[in-house]
DNA sequence: AATGCTTACGGGTCACGTAATGATT
DNA sequence: AATCATTACGTGACCCGTAAGCATT
């Protein structure tokens, strides 16, 4: 499991549509749904039912996305932090 | 910034030893400084101070390291929550 | 000489875009 | 016909293991 997988997930329960997803991540269809079959396939769940021109979340799925949205999250705070020990660390210098 | 280099990271982080982290990882000691190496450049900031055979932790490294242990963390959760789900939709349908 | 990290290099895997296919309306 | 997801396929990037290089003790 990977964050871009997690990534993809989201924006794709979101949007409850594989082209529109693929287009917010700047990215081609097909390259969405190998990575969400590729999470279902690790996970050993459905994550989606693509029924009837229509994509609905799985309850495994609505689980899923709760928690990616919060891993995503830290995701980002993490990169935040580490960016702006930098800054304090730079500053630190320059001030001496 | 992917799980696999945060978990890399983490392991690095703790261990303070680039050869004993590999270990723990299971994969050569060159592929755990790659990683290391790729998250630096991302973030711009160095991680780890390599000098004088010691692996000391920068300032931005403990920063990332809170987070990122709260990453994998979620991560975790993530992949029970999903499993859970599944388990607890099999039984209703044994049930139901 | 021994230890530890990095660099170099080759191979297998992976992610992605384009194109084609299947299915539904 | 149009729309949407999947499958097929080729290419470039990526991850990793082995081997060599470099520095320190």
């Amino acid at each position: 499991m990977e964050l871009r997988q997690l990534k993809y997930f989201v924006a794709v329960a979101e949007e409850l549509h594989f082209r529109r997803a693929a287009e917010r991540l700047y990215v081609a269809q097909p390259a969405v749904s190998e990575q969400i079959r590729k999470l279902e396939a690790e996970l050993g769940v459905r994550l989606f039912d693509r029924t009837n021109r229509r994509v609905a979340i799985t309850e495994a799925g609505a689980a899923l996305l709760e928690e990616s949205r919060r891993v995503l999250a830290h995701a980002d705070a993490a990169q935040l932090a580490a960016r702006n020990a930098r800054e304090r660390a730079g500053a630190r210098l320059r001030i001496g």
